[in-house]
DNA sequence: TGTTTATGCCGAC
DNA sequence: TCGGCCTAAACAC
């Protein structure tokens, strides 16, 4: 579940599946590790920030609510299910006092979950904190990470929060005079304000058909969706490819094939 | 049957 | 900065 708009949906997914619900009690997939939750009789809204999503636990008592943070990794998702239906590869189970349940499911458990706020190092979510989010680059670009080339630089989630391989690279692509190796600091003097308003507007367009539908993701609330129109680059056997110091593969141009000699 | 690949972090060196 | 964390599907042979 992935990237930006991937986060958004699942937050309205969670939302709908939520609404007027009161959940008893947490329990979690006793097979795997990470942290136990314990929380009970409370309600969940949920909300996004870039590839971040934080859970809203509202005691009906009256008492303090909390929030959970968590990241979806590579495939996480939430589904809705009972006792005779259990999904597999469920790692934690909000449970309504009936024989159903919210589902966190994530096949591959690179998700985490955390109770507390927002992970301070990560930057703010250039859609809903745009401002921030361009300030937050600007302020920043003499620091050294940003002599790295733009196309890793979207990755960093210091600067770039919800960014991740397939939107970098949708990104990129719709800046057709602007070199991808290219420093992050150079390309940014030069193209900054095109580069912020796509890291804008390409999740915001993403989240508004549906997510990007790629191997486990599927939009939770069903429909097709026209992401092979939008997928200009990212899969695309015309456009070049790389694997990046972090081991991802890059989608580029084939345009700028020669400047990969200096990668 | 074996290898490669996948929307992402993390932490040990 | 590199390997580790995981499972499953798509390929390669």
């Amino acid at each position: 579940m992935p990237e930006l708009a991937e986060l958004k949906l699942t937050a309205d997914y969670v939302n709908f599946l939520s609404e007027g619900k009161v959940f008893s009690h947490i329990t979690k997939n006793p097979e795997h590790k990470w942290k136990e939750v314990k929380f009970n009789d409370f309600t969940i809204r949920a909300e996004s920030r870039g590839k971040e999503l934080k859970l809203k636990l509202d005691p009906v008592g009256g008492e303090e609510s909390r929030d959970l943070i968590m990241t979806m990794g590579m495939g996480g998702n939430f589904q809705w299910a009972d006792k005779d239906t259990q999904i597999k590869h469920t790692h934690l189970f909000f449970h309504t006092p009936g024989n159903e349940h919210l589902a966190f499911v994530d096949i591959r458990r690179f998700g985490k979950w955390k109770w507390g706020n927002w992970n301070e190092s990560r930057g703010p979510d250039p859609t809903t904190e745009y401002e921030d989010f361009r300030v937050n680059v600007i302020r920043n670009l003499g620091k050294v990470s940003f002599n790295k080339p733009i196309y890793e630089m979207l990755m960093d989630q210091r600067y770039f929060n919800g960014i991740g391989n397939y939107l970098r690279a949708e990104i990129l692509y719709r800046i057709p005079g602007a070199n991808p190796f290219l420093s992050a600091r150079e390309f940014i003097v030069n193209h900054g304000d095109r580069l912020f308003e796509l890291c804008k507007d390409i999740p915001l367009h993403v989240y508004e058909i549906g997510g990007g539908t790629i191997k486990d993701w599927e939009n939770p609330f069903g429909g097709k969706s026209n992401i092979s129109d939008f997928m200009k680059c990212y899969g695309n056997p015309d456009m070049l490819r790389l694997s990046d110091r972090g081991g991802r593969t890059f989608w580029y141009d084939p345009k700028w094939k020669l400047e990969t000699v200096f990668v």
